[in-house]
DNA sequence: CACAAGTATACAGTATACTATATAGTTTAA
DNA sequence: TTAAACTATATAGTATACTGTATACTTGTG
């Protein structure tokens, strides 16, 4: 269990940004009964790790709603299963959809370093 | 040549959001100097296929700035080839790791499939 | 020829995702 | 023991990317 400051460190997400993410219901810390002196917040490794997918799934486009769906359908024992794999599912769709765009790109950029080159 | 709203259509993007772009400096109509009852624009196929690089860049991550950079690379005169080149690989190296990451997403997304489907 | 539809400009408003500041209390290290 | 560093809460501000509204003029259609 650590503290917010270790927590940013491990991750190299700024602290303002992670209270940001657990407000915005992406996770939750909690305190320790046994500390009675202060209202600190622990953080779990399942947090490093809810923290690392937000890092992912934002560089390649996805919004927090979205990532809030996949890491609930993750860790939410309310919802059903098939509830959750409807969601996964879907997920893996979009991140497929993605790929493709992405490589479409790479040949665009192909094409038009050969055109720079070319011409002089 | 057609005018904006043929554009949203062909794009499947807002006219708004269009004029926003075009305010942004991602690309340009341009008038028709033979028409001088109003002051409609017109755009190119270029026009077309800048957007469409738009909505294809924006949908894995990248910035409106970041897809500037790679269309002034792509259409600009001014640039030098070697700055051309230097913008175009840069984008070559960040969506060959956001491929790494959608296909880390990928796998991840793939073991927790099968937490939720074993236990019951 | 009226009137719906399209075009332009300008500016205000909204949603998302932070980022900064102020205040106040707690812990740690010289 | 005191000063730096860390913690929490609350609230305001910023950047990006739209989205909507108002106004006014132009074009196309029955």
């Amino acid at each position: 269990m650590k503290l917010i400051h270790q927590l940013a460190k491990e991750t190299e997400i700024p602290i303002g940004t992670i209270r940001f993410y657990e407000k915005s219901g992406l996770f939750s810390g909690q305190k320790k009964p046994e500390v009675t002196t202060n209202n600190y917040i622990y953080y779990s490794d399942e947090v490093v790790e809810k923290l690392q997918f937000i890092q992912m799934a934002k560089a390649v486009g996805f919004t927090l709603a979205e990532i809030k769906e996949v890491i609930d359908a993750w860790y939410k024992k309310e919802l059903s299963r098939e509830a959750k794999l409807k969601v996964l599912d879907l997920k893996l769709i979009q991140i497929d959809q993605k790929i493709k765009e992405l490589k479409a790109m790479k040949k665009q950029i192909a094409v038009c370093k050969i055109n720079i080159t070319n011409d002089e």
